[in-house]
DNA sequence: TGTACATCAGTGAACGCGCGTTCACTGATGTAC
DNA sequence: TGTACATCAGTGAACGCGCGTTCACTGATGTAC
């Protein structure tokens, strides 16, 4: 899986990768593939689970990191660049698994993104920042702001990592997309839509 | 070219495509393709031209069904899915695209989704309903607007073109983001950001 | 109108190579008594 | 403490196959005179 990881990370796409190609990265004999794996498939299967802790970790550090209201998308947005930058490989893994071949593999990283968005549905209601929206206002709004991240994401994976002027350009973009998000919801009226 | 296409929107991804297989489909001996393409990357490259054509005639129809403000938004989703839908295979390489192998197709399709949303920015400020906004923000709106459309696509891009209730589903979905992301634009403050 | 030549998409045989998968194997580690 | 056995990740040879790419070719169409 490691192995996979690093060739994804390499600029290949996974769908085009190969067991022996897999195996000579891991440094260990193509046979060897099938003790823990039954094709490509499952060990793309088995990377998507992986990737719903790296997003759980990664929830976890946005909640301690922004518990009160203020500088709340600054410091959520900084907590994504860094896990993104940090996880490259699995956030690349993730954008082709939204294009991908597998169906099992799209299946399981939109349920994840599914879930972060109710996460943060939840972790909103909590914090009682928009009382005024609606139960399915909310989910609607959690879901724009995680695939607006997401796709901020994947726009980070394509520049260097040390190129700090175009992620700054990016941290700064994304928070801004998110405020404009915010401000819409705020002055959102469930009763009319 | 047209072969290629027909295999990505037969769930085939673009990168894990081979010369003898897109000869094959296109009912064509292996050798003809070197007729007119030099590798695969040469043929995604010219298909990311013809993709420039398809998002020019969709932004025309755009335009065309939808010159007063009133319904704006629910008209021009219509015509994005309606393309989508007609034009399947050239959203799928898209997507795949945005996380593919070839940097070069990567390019093209961005700078294509920029155009798309500089023309929209046009579009907009010609119609005056955002008057308060300054360019920057305007074009930040409208590449946030373009984003949201493209991942609407690729949802849509996933269920069965008849489908007609989960591509409602999508389309009413879509057309709430829009709302809010222009209750949003409508409440900014430029010079508070 | 007829002849000679250029262009060019498609052909078919051939090549060496890496692929996925099978098989019987080795050898280290853990477990039972 | 010592012996016998089970488990299991990794090995290495072998297979048939499809791959990308080369080459000299064919035959239809267009162009020049």
């Amino acid at each position: 899986m490691a192995a996979a990881l690093t060739l994804v990370g390499n600029g290949r796409h996974f769908d085009s990768l190969g067991i022996r190609e897999v195996t000579r990265q891991a440094g260990v004999v193509p046979t060897s593939f099938y003790r823990h794996f039954r094709s490509m498939d499952d060990l793309g299967l088995q990377l998507v689970d992986e990737l719903g802790l790296v997003l759980r970790r990664m929830m976890r550090e946005a909640r301690a990191h922004a518990p009160e209201a203020d500088k709340l998308i600054e410091e959520s947005v900084d907590v994504f660049i860094r896990h993104g930058q940090a996880n490259r490989s699995f956030f690349l893994f993730m954008a082709q698994g939204l294009a991908g071949e597998s169906r099992a593999v799209y299946e399981g990283v939109r349920s994840e993104i599914r879930f972060f968005a109710t996460e943060l549905a939840n972790d909103l209601r909590r914090l009682r920042l928009v009382d005024h929206l609606s139960d399915g206002d909310l989910d609607m709004t959690c879901d724009l702001v995680v695939r607006t991240v997401a796709f901020s994401l994947t726009d980070l994976l394509r520049v260097a990592a040390d190129d700090e002027y175009q992620t700054d350009q990016i941290r700064k973009r994304t928070i801004r997309f998110l405020q404009l998000i915010f401000v819409g919801a705020d002055h959102w009226q469930s009763s009319k839509h």
